[in-house]
DNA sequence: CACAAACTGTTAGTACACAAACTAATTTGC
DNA sequence: GCAAATTAGTTTGTGTACTAACAGTTTGTG
């Protein structure tokens, strides 16, 4: 069944064109939808080991207690999120207490955002659960698996 | 290098025991992390090649020309989208005119759905572009990569 | 020096995504 | 036959995520 032509059964194409449609289009083959999917699972993975913070307040206080310190824009470009989504993010984190800002006196337009105390503290209270969070999202693949689908899942970044 | 004890070079931890912290925790070789810069990638692909819909949109559409009818619910259920979220995405495409609803007579609780003419004509004309997504977001893997990664990430579901 | 270009942070608007709480309708289990 | 459980859909609230437009600030170049 395998080499089978495409024009005995689907209808509406050309033969040996690119014109080939509906017919044949499986949503759940896709890899943005199958993406999506996996991303669910991580997700309640993340929520349920790290209750605390979601996804990306984890990344922005993770690289802010790596670095130390940067401006709100840098932080953003750091962990791929857009400059008006660090925004809310980072308001989110302040208003907590896990991080500080003040404005920078050479540059009047930055804001130097650091992690509090506080910040560092859960930070570190949680670092282990989110290493168990990558380990439980590749559990079901074998330790020769994860690690070509991280190779692979890198050249797609 | 890869089955160097941790103890060397590693503060704040404890030897054979998972209790290993902050200084080996690098947030970009997350999975978490790589999915969603791969998914920012795959978005932008999308939105390039089909400005009409986003791709929650489109999988209700593309699901609904493949099964004709559901109910609201339903739908949701088959491409993986919360009731919540499902009905924001149902109104929009039903303010465009691209799906319908009507109540079902023998219960009156369910919403049956089903693209109009309009809905499935744009479907058609979309579902190529819809291919290309896929196939440009795994460009950069080779055609036996693409194979791996897939199956993998399947497994991940 | 002046001024255009680039950069930083902010706001508004759109669109997911999920949890929780709620109503109405239907099914079940005793 | 009817209360309890389930299901369908809605609403509210929180949190990403991106686009576009905007106001200050800084900087590079003529």
């Amino acid at each position: 069944m395998k080499k089978m032509p495409l024009s005995v059964f689907d209808t509406d194409h050309h033969v040996g064109d690119t014109m080939v449609t509906a017919a044949d289009y499986q949503l759940e083959d896709q890899v943005g939808f199958i993406m999506r999917c996996v991303n669910q699972r991580h997700l309640s993975i993340f929520s349920r080991l790290i209750p605390e913070l979601t996804p990306t307040q984890f990344s922005a206080l993770a690289k802010l207690c790596a670095t130390g310190q940067a401006s709100q824009n840098e932080l953003g470009r750091m962990i791929a999120i857009d400059a008006a989504t660090i925004k809310g993010v980072v308001d989110r984190l302040k208003h907590r207490g896990l991080i500080s800002s003040e404005s920078q006196p050479s540059d009047l337009r930055r804001l130097i955002l650091k992690p509090t105390e506080e910040g560092r503290i859960l930070f570190h209270q949680i670092s282990a659960a989110a290493r168990q969070v990558s380990e439980d999202t590749l559990k079901p693949l074998s330790e020769k698996e994860k690690h070509v689908f991280m190779k692979l899942l890198d050249k797609l970044r």
